[in-house]
Order: structure tokens, then C-alpha cells, then sequence
DNA sequence: AAGGATCACAACCGCTTTTGC
DNA sequence: AGCAAAAGCGGTTGTGATCCT
């Protein structure tokens, strides 16, 4: 025996709400409110309606503080980041747009975002210059240490690394490697604490996040310093020197097709060649304690 | 001008989660 | 703790508007 429905199907109307019925609920919230019962509400405000219909009417329509109208670009790339981090959690997503609710965004997404951003004509998380959050070295450090890993804040801004431009394969070529690392350690970026990050890997943990990333395609710094926190997958394929104590430290691009490519972003070398073969067959069977996936690290300054 | 195709968005459906008893 | 009802949520559908041939 299934569930009782919520209401006599054959005695409510659907479809289309009139201007009679929007003025007759939104009336009846105002005098009485919800009254916490959307399902008897219905029958005590005079409305042939199902309760749910009445709070989706109220919820996506009448509300007073819905915003009606087009997406801004701001609003656009707010909903590419989250969703690329979060997937099609639209209520979630809704929650950090004022004025927005899930199904607006919902349709929005895929009836239009989706198509934009197919074309490259939205900036998004994978190809613009505004969204790649990267942590330093200190960061980085206290992230293995589990310092700071609370959940994302609602609250808090992301910061941008803003050299990270255009798409990520052409940035190696295109720019000054220098000016990246310089980048990556200016006084903007040395004093951001992680306000959370939910896709960190670790040796020690079985359930690697590499997967994860790679069909986010996130980019990660990859940091160690000398070669005893070396992995034997990067050893094996040349990433670090055993007896080299200095920093090493590799930007990494896990790209939607799921092969990473490698920037020595120390050395100012180009290491793709170098290392993406059989590297990049070893990168989903382990874990690295140094990986942080920036793509869902959300930083923010002290 | 007509009609088929596509788009945009409101609304519905049914599953999951939360809440209250 | 267990159950039922209500609320929340995301996927899907229906329909009017607009575009294209």
C-alpha cells in the first residue's frame, strides 16, 4: 500500500494560476500566515488548490522579496561555481542568490546558463580569470594538518588569484610562470586562512577525492618541500628529487577529459611533457597528502 | 501569413528528509 | 524508537510565447 495523497486529486484545480487565485493566497498569508500547515491551508482560504501547489506558488512567485528578471553575469558566475563544486543542489545554490529560488535557478541553469557556458561566453570556474582560489604554502600545510577545515561559510568571499586567467592549458604558455609564483605569494595571498575545503586528499585515507576532482576539473597546487614526503608514484615518474630539501611545488589541471597536466610553478618549467604519461594512470589508484583540491577550498583573508 | 520548432518558465510529480507525536 | 504527516527538493512535464522557414 503506497502513501495517502495530499489532497483529493480530482477535486483540486491545476494548471496555471489565475490573478484571483494569487490575490485570494497571498490575502490569506498575509492576514493568517502559513499557519505551519501548507496542506490545510487550501481549504481554509477558499482555494480548489493542493498545498503544495500553494506553497510552490508562494515560495517561486508571491513572495515579496522574489526577484523577477534577468540573471546578472555576477549572478551567472555564482551559479557556475557553486555548481561545479555542488552539482544540481539548487536550493543550496538559490541560497547564496538573494531573491532567487531553486527552481529559478534550476530553469535558469538549464535553459540557458548551461547552453552559455557551453559556448564560453559565461565566465566559469573552469576557464576565467576570477575564480581559481589557490592556497599557499603555509595554507597548505596547515590544511594536512586538519587545521581549519570547517564547512564552507556562507559568509565569507572567495579570493581570486587573478594571474589564473583565460583557460588553465593555455596559461603555461601564454604567461610568465614567475609572475604566477609571484603571484601566488604576494602579501594578498600569504594571509588567507581556509574557510573550508571538502575535497582534500590523504594518503592515509582510503577514499580517494582524485576521482572527484578530475571530473570537476579542478586545479591543485601540489606542495612538498625536500624529497621525504615524496609519494613512490612520484618518485617513479620524476615529479621530485629525493635529496632536493628546496620547496617543489606543481600546479596541477585536472581537465574535464581527466588527464592532469603539471606546471613546475617553482622552476618556471613546463613539466607536462614530462611527467603526464604514466603518471596520470597511477593518479586515480592513490592519494597525496599534499593534494588540495582548490576547486572546492573555499579561502577568504584574516 | 501559417505552422512547425524551439525556448522559457510555471507547475507538477514523486522521492527524501524533517518534524511531531 | 517508530511511525505518519508535512515539508523540502530535484527532475520532468505542460503550455504559452517567440522564432524561423
Amino acid at each position: 500500500m503506497g502513501r495517502a495523497p495530499c489532497c483529493d486529486k480530482a477535486n483540486v484545480k491545476r494548471g496555471p494560476w489565475s490573478p484571483d487565485e494569487d490575490a485570494t493566497l497571498k490575502n490569506y498569508l498575509h492576514t493568517h500566515g502559513t499557519g505551519g500547515n501548507w496542506i490545510a491551508l487550501p481549504r481554509k482560504a477558499g482555494l480548489r488548490r493542493c498545498g503544495k501547489s500553494c506553497r510552490l506558488r508562494w515560495l517561486n512567485y508571491l513572495r515579496p522579496d522574489i526577484k523577477h528578471g534577468g540573471f546578472t553575469e555576477q549572478e551567472d558566475q555564482i551559479i557556475c561555481t557553486l555548481y561545479t563544486q555542488m552539482g544540481s543542489r539548487w536550493s543550496a545554490i538559490a541560497s547564496q542568490l538573494p531573491g532567487r529560488t531553486d527552481n529559478d535557478v534550476k530553469n535558469y541553469w538549464n535553459t540557458k546558463l548551461k547552453k552559455k557556458l557551453m559556448a564560453g561566453k559565461v565566465i566559469s570556474p573552469n576557464n576565467n580569470n576570477n575564480n581559481k582560489t589557490l592556497l599557499t604554502t603555509q595554507q597548505n600545510s596547515d590544511f594536512q594538518d586538519n587545521k581549519n577545515c570547517s564547512p564552507p561559510s556562507s559568509s565569507s568571499s572567495l579570493v581570486h588569484l587573478p594571474i589564473l586567467s583565460n583557460d588553465i592549458n593555455n596559461f603555461s604558455s601564454n604567461l610568465s610562470l614567475d609572475l604566477i609564483h609571484q603571484q601566488l605569494y604576494s602579501p594578498q595571498f600569504m594571509n588567507l586562512e581556509i574557510d573550508g575545503a571538502n575535497s582534500r586528499s590523504n594518503k592515509n585515507n582510503n577514499s580517494s577525492n582524485i576521482e572527484g576532482s578530475t571530473s570537476s576539473s579542478s586545479l591543485a597546487l601540489l606542495d612538498y618541500k625536500g624529497g621525504s614526503s615524496l609519494l613512490e608514484e612520484e618518485k617513479q615518474h620524476g615529479v621530485g628529487d629525493d635529496n632536493d630539501e628546496s620547496n617543489k611545488e606543481f600546479l596541477m589541471d585536472l581537465g574535464f577529459d581527466g588527464v592532469p597536466t603539471y606546471y613546475d610553478i617553482v622552476n618556471g618549467l613546463n613539466c607536462h611533457e614530462r611527467v603526464v604519461g604514466e603518471f596520470s594512470q597511477s593518479i586515480s589508484s592513490c592519494c597525496y597528502s599534499e593534494w588540495v583540491d582548490f576547486n572546492c577550498a573555499e579561502i577568504k583573508p584574516h
